[in-house]
DNA sequence: CATGAATGAGGTTTCATTCAT
DNA sequence: AATGAATGAAACCTCATTCAT
């Protein structure tokens, strides 16, 4: 009958927001966030409606929630690795553990795609991305810079963009996109 | 005293369908398909909530007429060169005009990305563009087997993924994408 | 090119007028009044929507339109029999005659079934059908009077209303229904 | 700060889908089906419109609500009685109490010679009715076959008919009706 | 922290009717 | 007399959010 202790609550409420966020994206993903209700969330995680509201504070600021617990999931990648000049075995890895960001977390990925063309939300997306996409920006131009390249910057928009352009591939078309293929292709015209 | 001809009512409906088609297309893209209201799209027309239902049966049915209407624009780009193999200039041309077609009509654009990544609209997608877009690898395809690529398929859908993805980025960042210059990276790699 | 004479005129009017009147009584006895559209008998006419507001002022009007034209077509089974009293052979043949009508139109009485109990229309009902109602009892009160009944009343009312539960019964369950069989019983108990 | 119990949820939701179907009930009659709205079953009732979805997923779930609750109601009627041969008296009763039903409950039986006419309800009508119709005739079958009729089938139709008959006379007249006088008629005849 | 009943604004759609021609 | 485009109110229903407990 003793109360929980103050760290036991904060764990449990980190577990039921986890549950929350995880759900979240699940429907998000499938049916985009105007097409995704409250009321789903609640039936999918099981956790009451009127509850939800004790973890977010509103359908936008789940949205956000979301957005942030997904891209943690990769800050580990790009801390202190941003200034660092690659080597062409660094570039290749960096390159094939997109893929694998992009492989493991579908969901997330086919959100953040479904919200980027999407001009209404890119104030909160411009919060939320533009760090990250920044620094791998750069960590690209750098490399061409350092290989000569005349214009490293739009080389380096371009490989990105190429980036993107593939993993949006792979989101849509799924296992009929022959990812690795098309990878070995990528490394070797951008290495 | 007698009704409007024919003829006048056939003006009529062009005009209005236009008007709407366009009108939607813009919020549309804007807000996307589940954020865009009938109620903003009739303000935004002029035209009544219960005429826009004389004109389309439905919202969805509208989101396939903005997206038939939107997608017949560049119908003739590919009609007939489909099997033709097209030479280095050729190649060029395409894909340079493929970024005409992207910088003429953004918000169209927008909203195909929009709603390239949102599962449930992929049956009505895959409807409309699977189509076009298989139109455009395969003219890729043909062109790298000619040059004596060793994986053509591959390579192509890297192209086309690029495309994409440039695309993409030039519609999410706008004027700060130089366009320009990472068109010119992408000639340069993929001729 | 000489105009439509007067009575030409009238003609085309009267065939309009009909037309719309049949088209309507069919919709209004299979989706009920309100369940039926202008937009849905305009189409079921062939006449436009606004032309249907030629004929019949509103809506309700149309259906007391219906009503009349409907109520009209058995108008001469009762002039000037009302008073008259009626043989055992002429009870038959009234019988008789009863089911030949809702058999003949069955639309009708559909309709008129499914309007009798909607206490909002009764207004408009009683004045369409009490007249017509009152007459065919008024006969076979006169009718069980005679034969010495000593509630003539009470009986004419309870065969009054058994006639139209076989019509209703007969309406509703069509042709599994043994409207004949059922027919003789019914001769057989009241004559 | 202690949410309501799962036995006080459940006696709201008792309570409040009583309210509503009663409600419902009443203006179902008063208006017919379609010319009901949800709104003014929400202004009758105190209930906001939403909450009505919460209680009944759509109108016509609503519909199927009142007509099951309005048949349980008369359910004890039947049980276990449907194969036993009724004597003269338990006829009697059976007449009678089917008017009893009849007149305690108008607004129900009024619904239900409302929807009877109209076809496009039928489908649910015989899911709902038609058993409970079936058993009455069945009843009344066997007793007319002991009682050496020589078409049993007409006859029990003949008679649940005049039931209809007289029952829908009640409805639609009101106290103008002699309903005693026409029972006493109906059971001397009918017995 | 937890429940789910409740709200009311707003969503999509339908509809009787009017109007320009 | 005829057309069908146009209107706007009102229909059914959904949804983010709040609230009593």
């Amino acid at each position: 009958m003793s109360p929980r202790t103050e760290k036991q609550n904060k764990e449990i409420r980190q577990k039921m927001e986890l549950l929350i966020l995880e759900s979240a994206l699940e429907l998000f993903a499938e049916d985009g966030y105007n097409g995704t209700s409250m009321q789903s969330i609640s039936k999918n995680t099981g956790v009451s409606k009127g509850n939800l509201y004790n973890y977010f504070e509103s359908k936008q600021d789940l949205l956000e929630g979301v957005l942030n617990y997904g891209l943690n999931q990769y800050a580990e990648l790009f801390d202190g690795a941003s200034t660092k000049l690659i080597t062409e075995k660094e570039f290749e890895l960096t390159v094939r553990s997109n893929f694998e960001m992009i492989r493991s977390n579908k969901d997330f990925w086919s959100l953040y795609y479904n919200l980027l063309a999407q001009p209404k939300v890119q104030q909160l997306f411009t919060k939320i991305f533009a760090p990250f996409l920044e620094q791998y920006i750069m960590i690209f131009e750098a490399y061409y810079k350092n290989k000569g390249d005349k214009n490293p910057n739009a080389t380096a928009l371009l490989l990105g963009s190429a980036l993107d352009g593939v993993s949006l591939g792979y989101i849509v078309m799924g296992e009929a996109y022959p990812l690795e293929d098309v990878i070995e292709q990528l490394i070797k015209k951008f290495k």
